[in-house]
DNA sequence: CTCATGTTTTGAGTCATTCAAAATACGGCT
DNA sequence: AGCCGTATTTTGAATGACTCAAAACATGAG
């Protein structure tokens, strides 16, 4: 449950090594997302309050709007779900989310790296990137 | 700007298809739709309060959710942005954002129907539906 | 150790949407 | 054609997720 003095030494380093202040509120949020990925704001917030009394939810949307800015955290936006973070932010997968109860898992495109994600028709945009959301069950919910 | 007869019918029967009541509001609102596909319900209520003075915001999100429900319509929630609704709803299709305006456009796959809609790896979920968003600039933001 | 600047706290406010109760209108039936 | 039960809309309030702003505070460069 408690991180440990070399883990908390490489999440420093990390937050460091974007170009921002150490702070205890960010140490203890990275080490929630890392801990539990595709997390929500409120749910860190419940999470570090236990360690940290005088945090608010507000501070942690002000941390994550700094780590997703510094690149340090994605923060993805399923529909009908608040935005959630994760750490892993340099390879482009994608997630499957759980119609049922919500749970989201990581997902590596099939294709390879980014083939289906050239579309046939753009209408003269310049893409950027590409998001892809896969929607169904989850093991538990299939059974029930 | 205004919908003709012929027009006002076959929006009328779409609505009766579904088995919902056709009323004043349900038809400006399908009419908005269709006219102007990607349309978020703040927009569709400033474009329908002309002809309906009485109408509101949550009554038009009153009439887009019988309408999401029933299937008659299909909303989409990029990140970002409020949800948009458009009526192209038996087809699989996705979109593309541009990240500068906002502007929204239709996109099929370039592989076919649903190809790299199967990934890899789907941790033992049952895949109901892919949702792709491409991100990019449009013709107007590239050169500004 | 000190101080400027970056962060967090505190409190209020916004946006998109939902909920609930009362008023109203649609359309099947006579 | 008119009536009535029920679906729908109106009206008003409330929620969830997030943003903004000013004041208090802590980090780490010097």
């Amino acid at each position: 449950m408690t991180t440990d003095v070399t883990e908390a030494a490489a999440l420093a380093d990390s937050i460091r090594s974007v170009g921002l202040k150490v702070t205890e509120p960010r140490l203890a949020v990275l080490d929630v997302i890392e801990r539990e990925p595709h997390i929500d704001a409120e749910r860190i917030f419940r999470s570090i309050r236990i360690s940290l009394p005088g945090t608010s939810v507000q501070a942690v949307h002000g941390v994550l709007a700094a780590f997703s800015q510094a690149g340090l955290v994605r923060r993805i936006e399923p529909a009908h779900s608040p935005a959630l973070y994760e750490r892993r932010v340099d390879d482009n997968h994608h997630h499957i989310v759980c119609s049922a109860c919500g749970a989201v898992e990581d997902v590596d495109c099939a294709v390879g790296h980014s083939p289906c994600l050239i579309p046939s028709s753009v209408s003269g945009f310049q893409i950027q990137s590409a998001e892809v959301n896969f929607w169904g069950l989850c093991p538990n919910c299939q059974t029930a």
